[in-house]
Parts: structure tokens; sequence; C-alpha cells
DNA sequence: AACAGGTGTTTTATCGGTAAAAGACATCTC
DNA sequence: GAGATGTCTTTTACCGATAAAACACCTGTT
């Protein structure tokens, strides 16, 4: 993803027509559905959203499938649904979204995030670095560094002490790169979020750090 | 995912260690990292976080990455970043964490999801429905169905009246694995958000909920 | 100094996904 | 009613990601 956002859902990012000579638009409407799934497996039907009169907004899909869920196991707890659900359908979306700006850069996500990376720690890294930085196997990373390299994007350099660690580091057109999209890139998300208020931004913002905080600190334990 | 939450990122969900041999830790600690990358383009070094004296939480590694950008660009605009960035982290973790139970059962997320759309919409389904319920390629679903009618937990039947269309439904198995499956997915989803408080969940998935029909309504209109 | 064991990186095999094309069929128009 | 057009599904080719193995090399021990 951008050196700004997250997962590389499912490989390609696609979000284009689901088939190709398919003129079927996607049950929801508009948009060019495609990647993931939704929250409780899948999208909804139609079921749950007829719009408003005025044109205003329903529901979201979840909520439909909650409704869906709720009319075959009624009573079930779909708290989790809620959010779980929201925060995965939110983050196929977006990643769909935010990757125009950075495929007119002829950058992948995953390979905008491994120069991101080298360019805000502002130090060399190691591939081991990158893996964990950008949470992606060493094998990924290995990949990606050889067509960055190619690109002229980023340079390597032998560790003196050990001959087995690599240091890599953005070139001067690989800074300038990143320097150059990551601008439109936030610009392009600003206006993807600009259906939701600022103080709500801020909320949510806080709200999701709160949870993030939680995850990242307690996932490990609760592996079981 | 499980017929309950969303994107599949990428392709398959390891949520191992990053690599074999490798004892090393991922950077931030206890999760076995893997999978998408983060907000803004990776995960955080190490900057940013020491953890307080009571052994309290410290921010999560968003907030770190955010700073480590405001060092090299001050004053760029990064609020999108605590939005989108932490939305993709959350969904990434999220997966690793709930793809447990369904492993657990042999299934994987999107094939999950297919037999969540078909036992939560109730009546059958052609793969084209399939598609646009789980949001992937008509490619995808024909894969899966393979799979999952191999397996005994789908039942096929050909239209009478339209022979190139397929009816999908489960049969008594795959209806019966959806019932079983559903609660413990549902019960560990609590368990993975029980650090945020209940009052806190309701104000985080109506957030959600608010952007997401943002999202879902004018996605496409933005996609240029 | 030889060796056992561990770490950093790359390579290989394989899996799953998409895009695009192909196949089968319905329907609409003339 | 024959042909053109479009829809629904499956097949094919390819691409990217992971897991596991292979390499290369360091390091501590005896």
């Amino acid at each position: 993803m951008t050196p700004t956002e997250g997962p590389s859902p499912t490989g390609s990012d696609a979000g284009q027509a689901p088939q190709p000579g398919t003129g079927a638009e996607p049950v929801a409407r508009g948009w060019a559905a495609d990647d993931k799934a939704t929250a409780a497996g899948g999208a909804v039907e139609d079921a749950s959203g007829e719009d408003l009169p005025g044109g205003v907004r329903r529901g979201d899909t979840v909520a439909a499938v909650v409704r869906q869920w709720q009319a075959v196991h009624p009573g079930l707890d779909t708290g989790p649904m809620e959010i779980i659900g929201r925060i995965n359908r939110c983050a196929a979306l977006l990643q769909q979204a935010e990757d125009a700006p950075l495929r007119r850069a002829g950058l992948s996500r995953p390979e905008f995030d491994l120069l991101g990376a080298l360019r805000r720690t502002g130090h060399e890294l190691t591939p081991g670095d990158l893996a964990r930085e950008t949470f992606s196997s060493g094998a990924a990373v290995t990949k990606r560094l050889k067509q960055l390299t190619e690109r002229g994007l980023v340079e390597r350099r032998g560790d003196t002490r050990d001959r087995r660690v690599v240091h890599l580091r953005l070139t001067d057109a690989g800074r300038d790169l990143v320097d150059a999209i990551l601008p439109v890139q936030l610009a392009y998300e600003t206006a993807v979020l600009s259906g939701v208020d600022g103080p709500e931004q801020g909320e949510l913002a806080a709200l999701l750090g709160e949870l993030l905080s939680q995850l990242e600190g307690r996932l490990g334990v609760l592996r079981a």
C-alpha cells in the first residue's frame, strides 16, 4: 500500500468489473465491486436497503448482512460483525480506491510500501528490516527489491562486517518519487474521507487507535 | 472471511512467522506479523513507543509511522493516515486472528464466505449471485464451488428454463457446518474485541457504518 | 581450529486469484 | 426463423504471494 495505508488484499487489487463480458452491475450499485468479501461473508443481496425518497443514503451493506443473519438465527450476538465486518469492508474499498494514484506512478501498493519505509525511517534498512516494517514475507521483499533496484529506485550495499547482510537505501530518483506521490496520495485520501465530518473523523481515528493498540498488544496472546 | 467479516488480503493469510529459520521476532512484539502492510507503508520501526512504567499500552504502530512522516515532512497533512492506515492495519490483524476458528474446520475464509452467503440468504443462488455477494470474481467462485461440492457441502441444480444457469444451495452437511462454526466465530470475535469498552464499541460501529455508507455510495464516482 | 547451531537472504514449489477468452445458451431484431 | 447480440458460467494463462528449503555466513564452544 501506499506508504500510507494497509494490507494488500488478494494479491492484485483489481477493482474493475467482476467479469469481462458481463455488463452486470454489482448488486449494490455504482462502484465496481470485486475484491475482498464483506463482513458477514459476502455483500448483501439487495435486501435491506431502498433509498429514501430524497436520494438519501440507506444503511451500509454490513447492516443488511447482519439483518439477514438475525432473520436466520434470531438472538445471535452479531455485535462483532458490525465492527469487524465494517473494518474489513472499508479496508477493501479504500485500498481499491487508493491504488489509483499509485498505479498512475507505475507502482503497486506493496512496492510503495517498501519505498515508504525507507523514506520515513531515513536510514538504510536490511531486507529483514523491510519485511518486518511492511509485514510481508522475506521472499516477497526479495522480489520487490529486485524490481525496484532494476528500476533504479533503490540501491543495495553489502555489509562490510557480515557478508550475509545487505543494506538498502533509496536512490535520488526513489526519494523524489516517494516525495512526489505522497502528497497526491494524501490529498486523494482526504477526498475519499470527505463524506465524514471533521470532528467525527477525529473520533473515528481515536477509537480505531484504541482498538489497534489493543489488537497489537493482545492478539499474540489470544491466538490459540 | 468468516461469513462474518471481510477481505481476504493477500491470498493466503499466513499469519505465521515471516521466515522459517529466522527466529527473529517481528519488530513490534508478540504477534506473528506477516500479512498486509501497515498504514503509512509498513510498520513502525521501534521508534515512538516505549511502554509506560506501569506496563501500560503505548500508541499503536500507525501513530508511530505518522510521527516518522512528520519528522521527514513537517506539516504534511497526515490526517487520512490515522483513519485509513488504522483501518487497514486492523483489518490485517483481525483477519489473521479470525482465520483460526475457520482453519480448524478446514475452511478458508473465502470458502466460508460463500457458504455463509448461501446460509443467510436462505434461498438458492447462482454463481453470478455468489460472485456479487462475496465481492470476488466469477472465476474464483467457480473454483470454490468445485471444491465445496466435492466436499459435499454444496449442491448444484441446473435451471430448467435457462440451461446456462446453475442454482446452488447448501447440503444438510453444509448448513450444519455453517451453523456450528458461526457461533464459535462470533464468540472468538467478541473476545478479540473485548479490549474495547462496550459503549465505545457502539460508537465505533456507528462511525464505521457512516464511513462505509459514504464509501459504498460514493467511491464509484471518485474512482477516476 | 573444527564444528554445531543460529541468523540473513535467496531460491523453489505451489497455491489461489484475477483477466481475458471461450463455450453454451437465450433473446431480440429483421 | 436465421443471425446478431448479449448473458451466464467455465476454462485458460499468468501473476504474485507464501512456505519451506537451500545457501551463505557468522559465532560460540570445546
